[in-house]
DNA sequence: CGGCATCCGGGAAGATACTG
DNA sequence: CAGTATCTTCCCGGATGCCG
């Protein structure tokens, strides 16, 4: 067996070589990230892809479906819609997904103040996240971009991350994702970002000040 | 500023949408990973990737060297050949080269029967190695596979490659990378391998028998 | 032989328009 | 809204050939 799916095939035993088969043209790896966070619909993930087109979102739907990465299911009536989402295995890729980003940010390449999406900026705080400067900290916040809504979860040793109402959270930060990573990973200060009209928080400041203290971008390479 | 190099641009801040333009096209992280154990010549090169065409390869070391994670070194004379090899934080890829293939080790469709170059099985090695298993073992093995000559030593924390020669190692198997890959990864008996004539163990059998046993495939998903 | 340019055929990606 | 159809452009792979 060499061939299963497609033409082009490394042939190759080495694992990472079978993961570029499965996860390496283009888009795919970022489709996975955009459902990390749950299932989504077909326009919420070109929403989260600007410039993907909607064939190739097909294709590669349809292809990760095959090798098992993805999964459609469809909601019960009346909602009647189809969402797109990760197996269990498709979920274990988020180690992976953290691995290169982490790697490609020291590039002198990163450009920080381009856009991004909710998915984005929430996997960043999985990936960048500083167990050490959290301590014994434990805080709960709120983030909405528009209608895409999360509840970050911070205890110490685990940021979680679901998709959730997030009103009765401590702070609850309205915002879009670019500004929530200039005061994240930037020297933004909160007020600043508020008095642009980009960010509106509700609830106690001093939570989203700490919680930004948390995150370290890794330093530039060479 | 968006777009350095190429047309194709995924205009993301995300972290992982970088690492995809940097090493998302086809072949480019295949060949950080022949990199990975030192400077490889553009022939040497080739032998690791079997499929890739000369001009495809002059391209990705051309992109690679050109966003820092190849350089390109002259051997001085008489040798006078150049050689690629990674750049500090080229050489800090590898957890994302291992992490995609610790993951997808788990698909159904990996085939660990098919070819491998030696490259692939020593950062096999690195990615699999179970440290609990090992547990406070010491050992040195040679490898050789045809002219590719490697020296593995595990320490219980740690296990290093490097390309050098070994002879004086305390067993020295010479054989092919799947070969190995049976008996260190399959169930293939040490015996078994040299009986066909594909493997030649030098010296202590016994440490070649322990070495395989220290390593453990992830096991299929779903 | 090593490295790179050039040409070609096929296939994948991108843009747009269209349909259920 | 969720895709399909179509067309164009670009990339990949293979072959050849040049030049050190």
């Amino acid at each position: 067996m060499a061939n299963p799916l497609g033409k082009r095939w490394y042939d190759d035993a080495c694992g990472t070589a079978l993961g570029l088969e499965l996860v390496g043209e283009r888009w795919a790896l970022l489709i996975v990230r955009e459902l990390m966070f749950g299932g989504r619909r077909f326009s919420e993930l070109r929403a989260g892809l600007p410039g993907i087109s909607a064939n190739v979102l097909t294709q590669r739907l349809e292809r990760m479906e095959a090798v098992g990465i993805v999964q459609r299911r469809k909601l019960p009536p009346p909602a009647n819609v189809q969402v797109y989402e990760l197996t269990p295995w498709g979920y274990e890729a988020e180690p992976a997904i953290q691995s290169l980003g982490r790697w490609a940010v020291r590039s002198p390449l990163h450009d920080p103040t381009l856009d991004l999406s909710p998915a984005s900026i929430m996997m960043s705080f999985r990936t960048m996240y500083s167990a050490e400067r959290v301590g014994t900290a434990s805080e709960t916040l709120g983030f909405r971009f528009g209608d895409e809504v999360f509840v970050v979860t911070v205890d110490g040793t685990e940021l979680t991350v679901r998709r959730d109402e997030p009103d009765g959270c401590p702070v609850v930060v309205d915002t879009t994702p670019p500004m929530l990573a200039a005061v994240v990973y930037g020297d933004m200060p909160v007020e600043d970002a508020e008095a642009t009209g980009q960010m509106t928080v509700t609830g106690d400041r001093d939570v989203l000040r700490r919680f930004a203290s948390w995150f370290v971008l890794p330093e530039k390479a060479g």
